[in-house]
DNA sequence: ACCTGAACACCGTTCAAGT
DNA sequence: ACCTGAACACCGTTCAAGT
C-alpha cells in the first residue's frame, strides 16, 4: 500500500545505508545526532535523507522498528513462559532497560505512548501498545493486577520508572527496585 | 561569598532584565528558548548574557531559584498543617504540578535530582532535596511510609510520575491518580 | 525518478574594540 | 569593569540543476 512499485536500485541502496548509519549515529550521539552528519556518513546528499525521511522522528522510527517489534514478540514469549503477573513485570523491565540503554529509544517509546502523538498510531506504536494490552488484560483476568488501570497507563508509568532510574545514572540497576515499588506501593 | 563587591549599576540592571526576560521566554518556549533572542529582548549584546550566565543551565537556575525555594518553604507549611504521610503526598503533588505546568522547570528539577549533576549541589538542588528529606523522614518515623526508600528516590519517582502524566497531555490531571498508584501499588 | 550540493536561515559562542 | 555586536562554526531545510 505504502510502497506499490519497488524502489529504484540506487534509491533502495541509499535508503538502507541511511538506516544503518542512522542507527549507529543515534546509538552513539543520542536522539539529537546530526542529520547532516548522518547523510555525509552514508555518502548521500542531505536532500536524499529528507526525501526518504521527512522528519527526524521518521528516521528514528525507521531505524528502530525492528527493535520495537522485537519487544512485541518478546511479550508473547514471556506470556507463554510465566504466570500473567510475572510476565507483565518481566516485560516492563525489559521495556525500561531498552528505554535507558538504547540511546534514542527513549524519545521513540515516549512518543509511542503519548496521547495524540503521530508515533502512537504507527506500526511501532500499535505493536507496543498491543503487547501491553495483552499482558495487562491477562494479568487482570488472573487477579494479579488491579482492574482499574489501563494498559497505556501502565506503559506510561513504566516510562516514568525508566526516567526515574535514568536520574540515578545506574545503567538501569534501579529499574527492578522501582518497578517493585510501583507494584507494591510506597506504603509500609 | 560569591558576590563580594556589588555589581556596577548597569551590570545589575542588565542582570535583572535578563532574568525577567528569560523567565518569560522559558515559560513561552520551554527550556530550549533561543538565548540570542533572550539577549535581544533584554536589549543587551549576546556577550553580556554569557558573561552573567555561562551556560543555559545557569540561566535556567537563576530564572527559577525563587520558585524552587518556594517549594522548599511550602514543604514546611504542609508539614505544619497535615499528618506526615499526607504532607509528603500533597507536597509531591505540588512538585509534580510545577514540573508539568511551569515550562522549563522539568529539566531543572530533573537535574536537581540527578546523580552527579551540577544542579544537584546548588542552592536550588539542596533546598528541594532538604525539603524532601524532612518530609520523608517524618513520614517514615510515623510509619506512614516504608522505611527502605531514600528521600532522593522518592523525588526521582515523583519526577517519573510527572513524566508519565505529561505523556497523557492532561495538564497534570493524572498526577494524583498516578501518585496514589505509586503509594498504594499496582497489586490488587 | 531520484540525487546532489549550494544556498539560506537560524542559533550558540567567542572576542576585539569600545565606553 | 563591563558592554557591544561582528565573526565564526554548526546545523536543519529547501530547491534548482543534473543524471
Amino acid at each position: 500500500m505504502t510502497q506499490v512499485r519497488p524502489m529504484r536500485a540506487d534509491a533502495r541502496r541509499n535508503y538502507e545505508r541511511l538506516l544503518k548509519v542512522a542507527a549507529e549515529a543515534f546509538a552513539e550521539h543520542g536522539e539529537n545526532a546530526s542529520l547532516d552528519d548522518i547523510a555525509k556518513r552514508a555518502g548521500v546528499g542531505s536532500g536524499t535523507l529528507y526525501r526518504h525521511f521527512p522528519t527526524r522522528q521518521a528516521l528514528l522510527e525507521a531505524a528502530y522498528v525492528d527493535r520495537l517489534e522485537a519487544l512485541g514478540t518478546r511479550a508473547d514469549e514471556l506470556a507463554a513462559e510465566l504466570p500473567p503477573g510475572e510476565a507483565l513485570m518481566e516485560w516492563l523491565n525489559e521495556v525500561c532497560v531498552a528505554t535507558i540503554q538504547v540511546r534514542g529509544m527513549k524519545s521513540l517509546l515516549g512518543s509511542a505512548v503519548t496521547d495524540g502523538s503521530s508515533a502512537a498510531s504507527t506500526a511501532c506504536g500499535t505493536s507496543v501498545q498491543g503487547a501491553a494490552t495483552r499482558l495487562v488484560e491477562a494479568a487482570q483476568a488472573e487477579g494479579a493486577l488491579r482492574a482499574d488501570v489501563e494498559p497505556i497507563e501502565v506503559l506510561r508509568l513504566a516510562h516514568g520508572v525508566a526516567t526515574a532510574s535514568e536520574l540515578a545514572h545506574g545503567q538501569g540497576r534501579e529499574i527492578r527496585r522501582f518497578l517493585s515499588l510501583l507494584t507494591e506501593g510506597l506504603r509500609p
